[in-house]
DNA sequence: GTCTATAGCCTGATAGAC
DNA sequence: GTCTATCAGGCTATAGAC
């Protein structure tokens, strides 16, 4: 039916290659460490993909296809706009918790991705939910930037996990600081601030 | 006087290697890269350092010395508590727009970082800044719980920084939204909202 | 679709002359 | 303190058998 011929091993490589690009990188990661993971050859790796770098953009495709929708969603339920935000808060907040991989391509990505990359990146992935976003930051803040206030919105949750590996080490860390409940809780008490000072 | 000869090619190595290492990361980085940039051959590098791990660290501890210790102080400075704020919220914005090293450094560490360099990172160079912080967001909520917010308030900071590539595909993106003091502003308010909620 | 073998290059690191 | 030369091995990618 498709021009391509779509094996299982196709897509076992990509799953295999996700987990290995984002705890080590593009560069970090070989063909060999790839192919012994999957259990063949190097050299059967290029009968799937042609290269390297088509490999690991597949591999960014398949990592990051469909992931926003919760929040997009989310962020457009019908209801008051103090359940919006926190529905929103709640899918970013659990996509962050949930699927790691995601979450570190992402920020390897924003450090390591070309003009085209990105691109792809703000157009596919968080195009729609961004846009969502914005029009909920507008309704929180009408007279403020409504893209800035986006960018805090997603950094606020982002950066609890980003920090992850680090604030076991820093004054008053614990465990439940990752915790998917209380990190939702805190940065939607956080922005709901905004709308008490509105009404 | 000292044990060790520090001649300025030790020095000058480590000046070239970091901004080497922030854009292309420690594997994407070789020790030929690194002479070919100070002028030497790669076996000269290792005159000076016994390998690339030790040459690595060596760049973190440069690139990281005393880098908070301006936001440490502004939040500690004597005068009413939005004061402190907005004094902590623009060193913080200073340090992270006029030093991409610093601030891609890390990232990187962030997610590449081993136990020990994370505590490290922890230790010496986020230590009594991160303290500070939690001091100012214990005055800021006195109900809420000071490691999380501080954490926000880092977070709400560095993500206008760390998504500036990506920013310009978003909606709404412009360029003065990695200005510093539009993005100084823009916090400042957003945070200031818990105090006229107190007040 | 997978294999072995290998080309050609780059890697970190060392030896020893100056 | 820097050089040239080199080692041993890893890298991406290809050729060709099965």
């Amino acid at each position: 039916m498709s021009k391509e011929n779509h094996t299982d091993t196709r897509v076992l490589i990509l799953d295999i290659a996700i987990p290995l690009f984002a705890e080590q990188g593009f560069s970090g990661v070989s063909m060999r460490n790839i192919a012994n993971k999957v259990g063949i050859s190097a050299a059967a790796l290029y009968h799937h993909y042609p290269d390297k770098q088509s490999l690991y953009l597949a591999a960014m495709e398949r990592a990051f296809a469909d992931k926003a929708e919760g929040i997009t969603a989310a962020a457009r339920q019908s209801g008051p706009i103090e359940d919006r935000l926190y529905a929103y808060v709640k899918s970013f907040t659990k996509l962050m918790a949930n699927d790691p991989n995601f979450r570190t391509l992402f920020q390897r990505e924003l450090l390591d991705g070309d003009e085209s990359r990105l691109q792809l990146l703000a157009d596919k992935v968080f195009g729609e939910a961004f846009k969502a976003m914005t029009e909920l930051a507008s309704e929180l803040d009408p007279d403020g930037d409504p893209h800035l206030l986006a960018i805090s919105m997603a950094g606020l949750v982002l950066f609890h996990f980003e920090t992850e590996p680090v604030r076991r080490f820093l004054p008053g860390g614990l465990k439940k600081h990752s915790n998917l409940k209380v990190v939702t809780e805190h940065v939607y008490n956080l922005l709901a601030h905004m709308l008490i000072k509105k009404t």
